[in-house]
DNA sequence: CGTTAGCACTCTCTTGACGAGGTTGCTAAA
DNA sequence: TTTAGCAACCTCGTCAAGAGAGTGCTAACG
């Protein structure tokens, strides 16, 4: 266990190196905080926070640098203490997006941006889950006899849509009639669940080709799109800081998010529920792309289906003000 | 005008640096091509074409590089010879695409991949305008009583939607009637027609407030949604490429490519119609931002509205190649 | 007159040396 | 346990020198 001030040490170290991205030596770390101490005294103490794995040095004889393990004390001291919940995070934030978007797609996006501006990280914020949600209406609207849209509406508003193609022929009143019948059916229910009775073919009304053709798409459609409905913004915030100046650093990062399906899985652990954040530094995520970058996330949304709200940074960020961000737009998002 | 010769050795120049990415030099010209001449006279007719403005040298003593005029009129040179209608391009891709998605979201997206990969270039595809298309069907469809989803289903087929709040309750049997209505009013016309009319006060069912306020919502989801239907992948790409290796050359970009309003305009001149590729190299683009690279370009689409399909890259991009691939994409999007 | 060979010149890039600046670890004293 | 002092270490910038690459010029050649 570290003594008080080796505590202090530490957190004034990393709180220098966050804000000024240079090595931290004894000397300095005195003369920036009130330690009551000599640098001779704080050097021993970097010794021995170097020894626990908490900062190294680049080089010899140069200032030290946190490594994971030291942010992640850092982070865990944050969120036990000063970061209370009570604390309202960022006010006008809240007000000014949900004032300025009606639509759920305009409200993230919106929210994607602030996040980006406050943060200085790329954001990234997902949309809830719609192959979890239940269903509130399906419409079908013809585009010739062999090709049809049909557009899902699902419980929280949340609008997709697919183009449908048939083999035989398909009448206005065909098509009609099966929209009817999936309605009744259907609504209320997740692609979820519809996999489900498909299988067990619960259902009889649901022999017909046309309706199954139907539902098979609606499934497949909605699956699909939980991972198109991402938004994300803030690379240029990423280009301005100084680890990514030579973008070699930044072209793993940047694989990674440009391919959905990784994206759609890097978020796979985020705590359910509207609860906490979830951070992860550096080797802490799960793949290697990642191990240069932090992310601050957490879900919001309430019940089935749920959505991603995250900021990525070097691990240099400035974890206090992107957590206090994520909740703020934990709570933007949470009841839209 | 430029002798035979001279000509030989610009194109065999820029496609030098194209490869190499390096200035080259006259006696390296002279060794990779076979230009029948020795480097001397080589070097004369470099010094020529430097001052017609074509190739110019980072320093003394370094090889020579193109300007942007000199990839100007290898492009020029490009696409009044070599590169000629008639040839197919990557019948391969075409077909793939094609074959792989059954929606337009889907198939931009993948188009954009595609294209990214190709060219190791960054690219963008922009959905047609909504706004400009006519209206197939539009649904409501009620959230409460106070809320409601409004649903647009475009001529092509395209989707948008979006939540409107209403001040007084409004049930669901208003709400239907409405539709009926908006229906027998709206469908056929383009939001552009809409506003006209509005502003002209021709039709008089549509003094109905409720009516009115859902016209209005319609208009602007249309107006808005233009800018939000662009894919763009290949950041990646860029990154790849040495001269974005620090990243002070990227940050621009990126911040034109963040910024929707931006974007939205950069393709204003895009020649209408299936029409040819456009090339805007380097200073020709219209933002200074953009002074760095070039953008090969082209609309999709027929008649009211039209999307656009685009790769961006550094100015020693491949430009056969893009506007190779670029013409495919158009094909690829024309009659979906 | 266009082309070529030769040569001096220029500029960058690399290398090595050197000093300045900053930081550490150790030792001995308070 | 804390502190002051000191030697050692490493990086970074500058500087000089040399290699390498390429040019421009001049004079000769067909």
């Amino acid at each position: 266990m570290l003594s008080e001030r080796r505590q202090r040490v530490l957190r004034a170290l990393i709180e220098d190196y966050i804000q000024y991205a240079l090595p931290v030596g004894s000397r300095t770390l005195t003369e920036r905080h009130r330690l009551g101490v000599s640098p001779a005294t704080v050097r021993n103490d970097l010794s021995v926070l170097e020894d626990a794995g908490f900062i190294q040095q680049p080089h010899t004889s140069a200032g030290r640098v946190p490594t994971d393990a030291g942010y992640r004390t850092f982070v865990d001291e944050l969120l036990s203490s000063g970061l209370a919940e009570e604390e309202r995070p960022h006010p006008s934030m809240v007000e000014e997006l949900r004032a300025s978007a009606s639509e759920l797609d305009a409200l993230m996006e919106r929210t994607s941006a602030a996040l980006a501006r406050l943060t200085d990280c790329l954001s990234i914020v997902m949309a809830p889950s719609v192959f979890s949600g239940r269903i509130r209406q399906l419409t079908l609207v013809s585009l010739s006899n062999y090709q049809a849209i049909v557009i899902v509406v699902a419980e929280d508003g949340q609008v997709v849509n697919r183009t449908i193609s048939f083999t035989d022929e398909v009448t206005c009143d065909e098509l009609a009639a099966a929209q009817n019948l999936l309605n009744r059916v259907l609504v209320g229910q997740s692609a979820r669940d519809m996999r489900r009775n498909l299988d067990a073919g619960t259902i009889e009304a649901l022999r017909d080709p046309l309706v199954q053709l139907i539902i098979d798409e609606v499934i497949e459609c909605l699956g699909e799109s939980d991972g198109n409905r991402a938004h994300s913004l803030g690379i240029s915030s990423l280009l301005r800081q100084p680890e990514f100046s030579n973008s070699k650093a930044l072209l793993p990062v940047m694989e990674v998010l440009e391919d959905d399906q990784v994206l759609l899985h890097a978020f796979d652990d985020t705590v359910e529920g509207d609860g906490p954040v979830m951070v992860r530094i550096g080797h802490e995520n799960p793949t290697s792309e990642l191990a240069g970058v932090s992310i601050v996330a957490c879900s919001y949304g309430r019940g089935d289906s749920e959505g991603v709200v995250a900021v990525i940074g070097p691990t240099r960020m400035n974890y206090e003000g992107a957590i206090r961000a994520v909740r703020a737009a934990q709570c933007v998002l949470h009841d839209e």
